[in-house]
DNA sequence: CAAAACTGATTGCATTTTGCAATCGGTTGC
DNA sequence: GCAACCGATTGCAAAATGCAATCAGTTTTG
């Protein structure tokens, strides 16, 4: 919440921007699970954030300058949240950290299908990510209409893997 | 301190790693400041670290895998902190924060200098540089011997521009 | 050879941040 | 009308943080 300015050194802003455990949880959310609205962040996390945090951090997010707010025409107390520029190229980062987090710590084989398909499909799809990513927040128009989305391709690896091991599960039993 | 493992998402664990405000700076000033001493890490960070901070992340770091600790011979009591693998190989993470960081937050020139070095020198200057410090700190041998290390080519363009800076103020006044 | 300075920490304590549970007033669907 | 849902907010306890003082052992200094 507070401006630090520790230092002008780009790793130390850096870390006081997600140098914290939710803020880019939120952000992963909204990249990753294409998640818009406060409830939909509050109930799909899998990390279990708590509502009064989660409003704190998108919050700090949006003063920021990571993430914006809009009414939603279809539902009048509805909020939707977009991700600015800024947070979009956060799309490397998020790709390398999964990489690292891959080879590193102990990661569940399902979690971890994405940042796989991610890290081998290298720059080219994390543009095409960021390109769709645009489209979606801020209204750009598709520079490359090739193929399903960055998001459906990883959603759908993710979920035959669960199903694949469910199959495995219920052949052992 | 707790090991939470609140899921198994590879960006969740490497959150839980350095999702705090002083894990990666330390890391930093180790890797990029080539500190190896408590007295160095607690003096030399920009930031001003309190020594209980540091004491308690540098063993939590040490719990992670990220550092070992050793006796120093030249001095009884002095100890020694050297990177692990694992923290070596975040020198591309570094890197790519440092370059968001530079691009959407207020850094300062003098300590950007060193993030606009690195980004532009890329995948390979990163590698020289983690083969350095795996020698630095892991002792193994150099597999190449060109010219002088990273880091010094980082530090030498941060001083150039710090004495151009101070010379421009000269003039000024 | 004793005093001073330095080593990597540790302790006590006040402040701040975090996380949980309950709740809020307004909106929507039935 | 009324239950379910919307984005939050509040109270409170627990944990993390930051500061200052201190520690015992080691090295340097005079």
């Amino acid at each position: 919440m507070s401006m630090d300015r520790r230092s002008g050194c780009p790793i130390n802003l850096s870390l006081e921007v997600f140098g914290d455990r939710w803020s880019l949880i939120i952000l992963r959310d909204m990249i990753f699970g294409g998640r818009r609205h406060f409830r939909e962040l509050l109930n799909g996390s899998m990390e279990g954030i708590a509502s009064n945090i989660l409003a704190d951090r998108l919050k700090r997010l949006m003063e920021l300058g990571m993430l914006t707010k809009a009414d939603d025409p279809s539902h009048k107390q509805k909020a939707i949240y977009s991700l600015t520029e800024m947070a979009i190229t956060l799309v490397p980062i998020l790709a390398h950290l999964g990489a690292w987090g891959r080879v590193w710590l102990p990661v569940s084989d399902e979690l971890s299908i994405r940042a796989e398909l991610l890290e081998k499909g290298g720059q080219p799809m994390w543009d095409k990510f960021m390109d769709e990513l645009r489209h979606e927040h801020l209204g750009m128009p598709l520079d490359t209409m090739s193929g399903p989305s960055v998001r459906a391709t990883l959603q759908a690896a993710y979920e035959a893997l669960v199903a694949s091991k469910a199959l495995a599960a219920d052949s052992a039993a």
